[in-house]
DNA sequence: TACGATCACATGTATATACAAGTTAATTTT
DNA sequence: AAAATTAACTTGTATATACATGTGATCGTA
């Protein structure tokens, strides 16, 4: 029994050329090869090709222009906290220290940070676990995730030290983000959070709320990030 | 001289079913009459009619269901502030009031909220205007606006009371957002951000710098948004 | 009545083809 | 030699068609 049942030739093609991104093999600037050679080479008709070219333009990976061709333009950059990617990425993972301050724990919630939880999700429980990054010595995320205990073996014992939760869920795990939605908002730190940013009462900070939709049907998890942006506003690409 | 050159019918089947679903005559959870319908209907083939609502899809006015149909999501909440669509859109625009502070006003500038201007921007100035977006009497957005003076027709001339500055570009000027760059931060209220919003010193406010990239090479256009997030918070999906 | 097969219809995917329009480089003309 | 034209590419848009696959109602049977 093969997992992947047999994927339609534009997702193919789509895979392969994102992976041909992001392994280096085409860089920013390159050309991709013209959408009647790739027809040629993948056995393909223009409309296909055109689908899974589509698609990284969608996402950011190339740009299209007309008489001209497919430019590479790279990793999506920016894919930081605001869109697909992990709080990790927001800022680049070089000099972001990470600090667990709750370890996973079993709990039973009724709703996540405004988001309401399915009725299997509140039978099972989430794990919830709780995080500070630091950087150049200064704290600047504090989280507080909530994973559904559905069947993900040995995640409470994972080390989540300095790998985002994202990068667990889609090398341990073959589980990838493929969404979700937010809500922002600017509050004064509380008590907790002053302590754990070290900043005064009335310091401003931004909260995310979040709630990630997955690959695997059905199964979300949520978050609630609080920034300290005095140093390092948080920048995205859209 | 017609200003518009004709949109392809892709584009005007799109910008019709749009208006469709942000002027209430389908509302969420309608399905929308099936791809063979549209086909009839406008005189156009399936693969067209599909390329209009995969950008629908895309940005979220629909959902798709295999065997279903297509249904109708409703205003892209998601699509708000912090992705695509403009402002106004960000929070439903029924009763969101638009006051202008300043109307566009020719300025020479050096850079915009962060962002380095090109050259030639600095050449020929950018109109600037300011506005005070008002929601059930309370004022929730104040942005600042940095359009280049590029020839845009009667472009400062036009009322942008209650429209969004997206939708002027794309129904006046063919011209659409194609991306852009942002920054966000939490601030504490300023004296004049203050006045506008009708809070205390040391209110947190929530900063958008924002850079607009559009479907006209080499323009672009930049705001700075100030919201009040204390009884909204910014909602979006990525 | 309850259940299951069937059928109509929805979207998903793919082919084959045609022409429009923008870009670039080679070719021709001046 | 320089400028204008052309030719050969590119992507953009559209048609016409076919079959696969998911959904839901209808009909027929146990």
């Amino acid at each position: 029994m093969t997992l992947k049942k047999e994927l339609p030739p534009y997702k193919i093609l789509y895979e392969q050329l994102r992976k041909h991104i992001t392994d280096g093999k085409y860089n920013r600037g390159d050309i991709l090869p013209s959408e009647n050679e790739l027809c040629t080479t993948h056995q393909v008709t223009r409309p296909t090709v055109r689908k899974a070219l589509d698609r990284l333009v969608h996402e950011g990976y190339i740009r299209k222009k007309q008489g001209k061709g497919s430019i590479v333009q790279g990793q999506p950059q920016g894919v930081g906290i605001l869109s697909l990617s992990g709080t990790t990425s927001a800022i680049g993972k070089d000099n972001l220290e990470t600090k667990i301050i709750v370890k996973p724990t079993l709990v039973m919630c009724e709703d996540a940070f405004g988001f309401p939880l399915l009725d299997f999700e509140k039978e099972v429980g989430c794990y919830c676990l709780e995080r500070l990054r630091i950087m150049n010595k200064q704290p600047i995320f504090y989280d507080i995730t909530l994973v559904p205990n559905i069947n993900l073996p040995r995640f409470s014992s994972r080390n989540f030290e300095n790998r985002s939760l994202f990068e667990i869920m889609r090398t341990s795990y073959q589980i990838e983000i493929s969404g979700g939605e937010q809500k922002l908002m600017a509050i004064t730190a509380d008590e907790k959070i002053q302590q754990y940013f070290n900043v005064a009462a009335g310091h401003p900070i931004l909260r995310l709320d979040r709630k990630m939709e997955t690959s695997k049907e059905g199964f979300f998890f949520y978050s609630q990030v609080y920034c300290n942006t005095e140093n390092y506003g948080l920048y995205g690409t859209f």
